[in-house]
DNA sequence: CGACGTATTGACTCGGCTCAAAACCTGTGG
DNA sequence: CCACAGGTTTTGAGCCGAGTCAATACGTCG
């Protein structure tokens, strides 16, 4: 798993990291040269936070290896898992947007290494450069339309379906059947992205296991029939399967 | 209600309407004259189809006056409604930024009257013209920032809290006790709009009124303490009350 | 007044949560 | 190699919130 990183870590520079983002894809060589310049690469143990909600934003992120969640926390103490990232997301950007205040909390769940890019730099490239501002604008809209299908799927799908549909964007498109896929982290945590408890979980997850043709064994999932476990998710979702999960 | 339309129809021309558009504001007369010539005033019935999920975009909508849903149909048939918009609003503009597609579908409440806005014109506006990206941007944002808050609350608040949150964001903050307010719309669009039954919403009503102090007759609710019905409603919030509500 | 649509109430079911106990892993040290 | 400690996952029993279906009340408009 987090081998990747340490394999490649000749290879990782800011600046190659920084080309491999499609936000910065059109940036020219001398911007993104800036960008690389004013960034480092931070390795992270299991648990660290990058921020909380309400922090002014100086830094955004971008994950090379590992899983980083986004989260809120209530008054009473609950906490809400907003989003899980991993390799090649940023986090963290939007607040430029939003008064430079982070409107969630970001912490990682494993070991993970990231690169760290000041705010203002992003800030100040989008208000001059005009394809950064476009660029910024495919992001957030990508970002709207996931948001999206989380509020359906957690007012019209019920917890067995939330998981099916879980494991159904962990599949690639083309893969030919049986698929077997590893669950990417802690089911515990797992749960918490989906909004139920992991005890809900766990039952939801047998209720699953006897009503679609899937088999899991501790992290293992091998989804022998696609059509027969999507349909089962999809019916109480807005669209049908391959539902271009967005990067 | 409607009476506000009818008395400033004299003053209403689509010019006018798109000048009082955070989006159109930073355009130069030009521009927005451009926007105008091509724009048309509409009036529709109750009941109305905008456009559906998955029709490709022609045309966005600013509301001039009464109500507007957005929503979503599963497979087998439910509908969860998306978000509820009013006079000031814009609907079917994030299309643009989808490839074209609109990825929910809008449709009257009441009889409504609305300026249609061709998207084409709109999406060569952003790609030319800096400062219109920088203003979608920030129209995006906001609806982030909202569509976050519908997440927490769907996940966090129960029934009876959803509602007092509900009527929390109707309140101003400068509002003096008792605040007296009237329900926007039907209870059963409430229901809706706040992901329960109307059944649901009715119990839930009377919990919450057992619970607070607040007093609902008809569609006219009294706050006399707005302390008390926040603590009932934000405790399970990761904000506290006079959480903006973005316009 | 009657009729229709909206809202409420009642009785029941079911899904998901809580609390507590057992089972399962995984890594550590003897 | 085994035993054990720590965490994670699963299972069990009971509860509560929200959905369903059906019946009743309310309001408003003709």
């Amino acid at each position: 798993m987090h081998q990747t990183a340490a394999k490649t870590a000749a290879a990782l520079s800011p600046l190659s990291i920084i080309q491999g983002q499609s936000l910065f894809a059109a940036m020219d060589d001398r911007l993104q040269e800036a960008f690389a310049q004013a960034s480092q690469i931070q390795q992270l143990q299991k648990g660290a936070v990058l921020f909380l909600q309400d922090d002014p934003a100086e830094w955004f992120y971008v994950i090379i290896s590992g899983w980083v969640k986004l989260f809120t926390e209530t008054l009473d103490g609950n906490e809400a898992v907003i989003d899980m990232l991993s390799a090649g997301h940023m986090l963290g950007d939007s607040a430029i947007l939003e008064d430079g205040i982070h409107t969630f909390g970001a912490a990682t769940v494993e070991p993970v290494t990231l690169l760290r890019v000041p705010c203002n730099l992003l800030k100040s490239a989008i208000d001059r450069d005009h394809t950064v501002a476009l660029a910024m604008l495919r992001s957030l809209s990508r970002h709207r339309k996931r948001q999206t299908r989380e509020i359906e799927s957690l007012t019209l799908q019920n917890a067995s379906q939330r998981i099916g549909c879980f494991m159904l964007r962990l599949c690639h498109p083309g893969q030919a059947e049986p698929i077997v896929l590893t669950l990417p982290y802690d089911k515990s945590l797992i749960a918490a992205r989906l909004g139920m408890k992991s005890e809900t979980f766990s039952r939801a997850l047998n209720k699953l296991r006897s009503e679609t043709s899937i088999v899991i064994k501790g992290t293992v999932v091998t989804i022998p029939n696609l059509e027969d476990l999507s349909g089962y998710v999809c019916s109480a979702c807005s669209s049908e399967f391959p539902c271009a999960d967005l990067g």
